[in-house]
DNA sequence: GAGCCCGCGTAC
DNA sequence: GACGTACGCGGGCTCG
């Protein structure tokens, strides 16, 4: 080999490229200057340089440890590396493998070992080495082989140039760094030795150990005292600062040829960081900046002002409204600021620790209230549960752009306002990042000047009307209109009052469970501990891993990413055999029950009103379903016993019932209307148990005659078919083969036909729209229908299927909220409260003597939502407990 | 210590 | 590889 090998000490050069330039940021704040100093210098030796080869090393995490282990105070001094050279390393990192650069990095080692062994290897290989660093630790690398290159001061250093400025020959730089130390690592060297003093000495006497030798001697008094008292100091610094040059390096030396450039990803990154001449030396166009925002801002600070408003609403039909709040959750949330805006882009931003809460609260009380008047805004949901906290429930409409944006693609991520500011209206709006920070050092909005939060707030609002605009014009031309205006944008209030009514729980039952479950829980851990022979952390899937299938030896079934799988099938096919694995599949059920609800649920119970106030989330599920957090409260146990204890701790407010109603097979009677399977729309006509007469049907056996687990098998067919299950899947679930799984399959879609038709027809229309749409003409975009690999084309064909199915029964029980909410608010049931729910089921709290009302009301609205050649079933179940009533 | 992913388990 | 949609827990890893 022959040529030249450039090492680059990354992270060194990246700390010095931070602290050389000035500070530089893009638009969203992101800090860029060590990138750009990182690139540039990059650049240069790749130009002027033209390596033969080169190599970006990196420190490693942990990599001081090793010398730390010698001398506990290396690098202690160090603080910890900044947070806005932090963010930059990943973008240095895509640069540097755009660019087609190798990097190298070993776990525990610091970069000048790496490169101290790189060019070890180099030498013998017979190559020269330049080093691209400013640290002179390296300085003892230099040989006439090998050179230092110090881009910053823009420096040359071979052995003579080490000399000339250290006043000792590179072969002897460890000695000299024995004897100064360095202030940076913490490396001690020998008090009262400095930069010329260690230069003359070992001029003088040759080696260190030489000098050590015969310190003795040293005619100097200080410099001798000096010596004697540090030697052992010297020979401390001495190891710390050895590099070592046998590490195992993970490339070869042939592998770090410069690569291809991957010009793509080097043009979005130059783009995000906004590195404008760089993108144009990649051929990238100049990034065309959305325009910042602009918009007129009136802070409101005094009572009389807010009094103000109420005039300029009266004179809207429609406005812009956000809010701040601290802490964020609306339940629990002070009122920062409330942000209005009467037309596009003219914002009033009331600053509430001015005017006082009761000044909002009572001046724009009629105003909120108005049933008459639009409200657009992100996340209005949360506006209103935290007004209706306060007694002030706003009325109107909710339309909320994040909603509509979900209406138009339910697949994507959640729909933050500056995402959608710029995708739909090409315009800059600041982020909550932006203004109160990120992580650890966001802060609380109530310290945040109310200039900058109505700055935050105002751009929400100011844009939000206009966003509203265009998304409606979206809708109307997908023909999705009627679904945001009819369904989604009237079950926004719906679920905000849901949410602010929470429901109650009993929290000394579920204290006296969890003791219960403790004990339990002991008793298991006492004799799975004895059972395995030694104590483990029953909680690791890790340990429990060794224990069964390296210690004791059990037939390992199926694998995970990382190793042998020990979830609920496979302990409960050792079960059979073993005891271990099925006290461990008790303890294990045990301890999520206790962890997820018994023990949590009591801590979320909320101080004033004494109830559970989830968040259900409107934009987050691509089917149209909704979901539910803090606590997820669709899924509360229900199957097992200690399930239905759990459930028997949800309880009505004092005087109250619950009321539960629940759609029947609501996902195959949509099935049954798609396929229009003349069998199942008589089986469901007939009121019959679906899943007896679908084993009756596929076996030719009388109902009567229908064995229970014959009715299991056809009713995990039955399912099986709304997710898309194959016959692995089939034969999982019921422990029987793939055979005769297949077999079952194949004898119901020879009974059903119109069936097997209708989920072919599901997915030939996706793939003819590339979306899947329900009966209310809600989409999700399946681009994943036309890929070439089978594993992701049949997932998203399952999803065809399932997405159609879910979703139109998540449009039916939507609509039936509306539909429920709105003859609630209008009826004679007026101590009625819709409180949760979970998918098909519509739980209540109601007076005793407005069940039978409610149980009409409530049958009537859900089972009327449509007409689909099928009843919608409604069951309904009343009770002092959720156990009870459901 | 915070943030993230993984494996697992709960619901419909 | 094999059953769709969610949320959340504890372990364990990474990063700082």
């Amino acid at each position: 080999m022959s040529g030249k090998l450039y090492l680059i000490d990354a992270s060194s050069y990246a700390y010095r490229a931070f602290y050389a330039i000035p500070p530089l940021a893009n638009a969203r704040g992101v800090p860029t200057h060590a990138t750009l100093g990182f690139v540039t210098m990059l650049q240069k030796v790749v130009r002027d340089e033209q390596p033969d080869a080169i190599a970006v090393v990196w420190d490693a995490p942990g990599a001081a440890k090793r010398r730390q282990e010698v001398y506990a105070d290396y690098k202690a001094q160090r603080e910890a590396i900044p947070e806005d050279l932090a963010a930059q390393l990943p973008f240095i990192r895509r640069i540097v493998e755009a660019s087609g650069i190798t990097q190298v990095e070993i776990r525990g080692e610091e970069a000048d070992d790496v490169i101290a062994t790189l060019t070890h290897q180099a030498l013998v290989a017979g190559l020269e080495v330049v080093v691209v660093s400013s640290d002179k630790d390296l300085m003892q690398l230099v040989c006439d082989r090998v050179t230092l290159l110090d881009t910053m001061r823009d420096r040359r250093y071979g052995p003579r140039e080490v000399e000339e400025r250290f006043g000792v020959p590179p072969s002897r730089m460890l000695d000299f760094r024995a004897l100064t130390g360095d202030s940076s690592d913490n490396i001690p060297g020998v008090r009262g030795i400095g930069d010329k003093g260690a230069a003359q000495l070992l001029t003088e006497h040759g080696s260190l150990d030489e000098l050590l030798a015969r310190s003795a001697e040293i005619s100097a008094k200080r410099q001798r005292e000096a010596l004697v008292q540090g030697a052992e100091s010297a020979r401390l610094s001495r190891e710390l600062s050895r590099l070592r040059e046998d590490l195992e390096v993970p490339v070869h030396l042939d592998e770090l040829d410069v690569g291809e450039p991957d010009t793509p990803t080097l043009q979005a990154v130059f783009r995000e960081l906004e590195f404008r001449r760089l993108l144009e030396d990649v051929g990238g166009p100049a990034p065309d900046a959305p325009a910042p925002v602009e918009f007129e801002m009136r802070l409101i600070r005094a009572p009389d002002e807010v009094r103000s408003l109420r005039g300029l609403l009266d004179e809207v039909s429609c406005a812009g409204l956000a809010c701040a709040l601290e802490p964020e959750e609306p339940m629990r949330g002070e009122l920062v600021g409330l942000s209005l805006a009467l037309e596009p882009g003219v914002v009033q931003h009331i600053v509430v620790p001015d005017t006082g809460e009761e000044a909002v609260v009572e001046e724009l009380a009629t105003r909120l209230r108005d049933e008459g008047r639009a409200w657009v805004g992100h996340d209005l949901k949360r506006v209103a549960v935290a007004l209706a906290r306060r007694g002030v429930p706003l009325g109107g409409a909710l339309r909320d752009v994040s909603v509509a944006a979900y209406v138009l693609d339910p697949g994507q991520q959640v729909q933050r306002p500056e995402v959608l500011a710029r995708a739909y209206l090409g315009q800059e709006i600041p982020t909550v990042e932006d203004v109160l920070g990120r992580g650890a050092r966001r802060r609380p909005s109530t310290e945040v000047p109310p200039e900058e939060l109505g700055r935050l707030l105002g751009a929400q609002v100011g844009t939000a009307l206009e966003l509203e605009r265009v998304l409606v014009e979206r809708l109307r031309n997908t023909g999705q209109l009627e679904l945001y205006e009819q369904i989604e944008v009237p079950i926004v209030s719906v679920l905000a009052r849901m949410e602010e009514v929470g429901v109650r729980i009993d929290e000394a039952r579920l204290e006296g469970l969890s003791g219960e479950l403790d004990r339990e829980l002991g008793r298991l851990e006492e004799r799975i501990h004895e059972l395995a022979g030694e104590r483990f952390n029953l909680n690791s899937p890790k340990q429990l891993q060794t224990i069964l299938f390296e210690k004791m030896h059990l037939p390992p079934t199926k694998r995970t990413k990382t190793g042998f799988s020990t979830d609920e099938g496979v302990l409960a096919e050792l079960g059979l055999q073993y005891e271990l694995p099925r006290e461990i599949l008790s303890y294990r059920r045990l301890f999520k029950l206790k962890g997820t609800y018994v023990d949590a649920l009591p801590r979320l119970v909320h101080p004033e009103t004494g109830r559970i106030h989830c968040t259900f989330h409107q934009t987050v599920a691509a089917t149209g379903r909704l979901s539910c957090s803090n606590p997820n409260l669709q899924n509360i146990p229900v199957r097992t016993p200690v399930g239905r204890q759990i459930r028997e701790a949800f309880i009505p407010a004092e005087g109250l019932v619950l009321l539960s109603a629940d759609y029947s097979q609501i996902e195959l009677r949509i099935l049954a209307h798609l396929s229009k399977d003349e069998v199942l729309v008589d089986a469901f006509g007939r009121g019959d148990d679906i899943h007896v007469r679908t084993a009756s049907e596929v076996f030719g056996i009388p109902p009567g005659n229908v064995s229970p687990q014959q009715r299991d098998q056809i009713k995990a067919i039955n399912f099986g078919i709304l997710y898309g299950s194959s016959p692995f899947g089939i034969a999982q679930q019921l422990g029987i083969s793939q055979n005769e799984a297949r077999e079952h399959i194949r004898a119901y879609f020879a009974r059903y036909p119109r069936v097997r038709a209708c989920l072919d027809e599901l997915v030939a229309r996706a793939r003819k729209t590339d979306y899947a749409e329900t009966l209310y003409g809600r989409r999700r975009p399946l681009p994943d229908l036309h890929s070439k690999n089978r594993v992701v084309r049949s997932a998203a064909e399952r999803m065809a299927v399932n997405s159609v199915i879910q979703g139109t029964a998540a449009d039916l029980i939507k609509r039936a909220m509306v539909d429920v909410d709105s003859a609630l608010r209008g009826s004679g049931t007026p101590r009625a409260r819709m409180i949760l729910q979970i998918h098909d089921e519509l739980l209540f709290e109601v007076a005793r003597d407005e069940v039978e009302p409610l149980r009409q009301l409530v049958i009537d609205r859900m089972s009327s939502v449509a007409d689909l050649g099928v009843p919608l079933d409604v069951n309904v179940g009343v009770g002092a407990t959720w156990r009870e009533a459901h």
